[in-house]
DNA sequence: ATTACACATCCGCTTACATCA
DNA sequence: TTTGATGTAAGCGGATGTGTA
């Protein structure tokens, strides 16, 4: 059946969440799913919920508010809008999907304002949007199912902005021959189905983030074993070559990065091994080293020619 | 200025139904 | 033909912002 979801909300997600509604802050969304992302944004939290912010809790997004840019677009620009077949009419219904548009497509929602649609579909209290289809008494729910024309504006709508103003929603309806109050509904639905799809990206860039860490942890736990090994036979250890992306200095059991990142900021901060950290060799007070160059043991001439395991 | 109320809209959860394999 | 899975329109309840008396 209809399955435009299917694409828009593949793993290119980039959603939008205008700002429309007073109370909802929404921002647009801009997820980078590339691991290397995280470190640059994970801290801005693009989507705020006024209840839960479950869905963007790890959003490496960026926020860029478009405060203007649904406001006032007019549905009715969208210029195939002409000539949707409207699902109340049953013959302008079986168009090219069979059995989408049976004759129990007749809704029993309530349109207009909640304590209206609080009551029961047979009062017909929905104003001017509620029209013939409401027709008899019967209580079941019975389910429309929007045509496709519909649902691709609805989703071409979508794509302009997430949320609608009252004044959007309301000509969308009247485009769409459908209720003011279907219209929201879609739109609440879609916004369900978004974060949804969202949430299970999110999952699973989670789940890639873990898997990294976790092998990342096992190498760097074989790299102190080894340099932990080294410490313990010095002929061996001038003889090696160096380890791939750490220095240890033998006599203070420090490691460090190698000479060409110490320019920068001391985050990964020198770490004593089995031991409690220190800090890094900029703070000279606290260490004999001039810098990690200078003790580079795989340096030639370098000053752990007289290494002694410590006692 | 503050309060209370109605209303509108949102979200999360759920249900009921349509469709398909 | 039946049936289970899936998708989705719609209902419901709670939260929150806004307007008004």
């Amino acid at each position: 059946m209809m399955m435009l979801d299917k694409e828009d909300l593949g793993l290119s997600l980039s959603l939008s969440f205008p700002p429309h509604h007073p109370h909802h802050h929404h921002a647009p969304l801009h997820l980078n799913l590339m691991p290397s992302s995280v470190s640059s944004s994970s801290s801005s939290a693009a989507v705020t919920n006024h209840k839960s912010s479950s869905s963007s809790w790890m959003n490496h997004a960026a926020h860029i508010l478009n405060p203007s840019s649904d406001l006032n677009s007019d549905p009715t620009a969208i210029p195939f809008l002409r000539g949707i077949d409207v699902n109340r009419l049953p013959a302008a219904d079986c168009d090219e999907e069979p059995g989408v548009s049976s004759p129990n497509s007749t809704v029993s929602s309530i349109s207009g304002k909640r304590s209206e649609r609080d009551q029961p579909a047979t009062t017909g209290s929905g104003g001017e949007d509620l029209d013939a289809d409401e027709e008899d008494g019967d209580t079941s729910r019975k389910k429309l199912r929007l045509s496709k024309d519909q649902s691709a504006v609805l989703e071409d709508s979508f794509k302009e902005h997430s949320t609608l103003n009252p004044k959007q929603k309301t000509a969308l309806a009247k485009q769409l021959g459908l209720r003011p109050r279907q219209v929201e509904v879609w739109f609440q639905n879609r916004r369900a189905r978004t974060k949804l799809k969202q949430t299970e990206v999110d999952c699973e860039f989670l789940k890639r983030c873990c898997e990294n860490l976790t092998e990342e942890n096992r190498r760097l736990q074989k790299e102190v074993q080894e340099l932990r090994a080294l410490k313990l036979s010095p002929q061996f250890y001038m003889q090696m070559t160096p380890p791939t992306t750490l220095t240890m200095c033998p006599s203070c059991e420090r490691v460090a990065v190698p000479p060409s990142s110490t320019s920068s900021p001391p985050v990964v901060a020198a770490t004593r091994v089995g031991s409690s950290p220190l800090p890094m060799m900029g703070t000279a007070a606290a260490h004999h080293h001039r810098s990690m160059a200078a003790i580079n043991p795989w340096a030639v001439g370098g000053p752990f020619n007289v290494l002694r395991p410590r006692s």
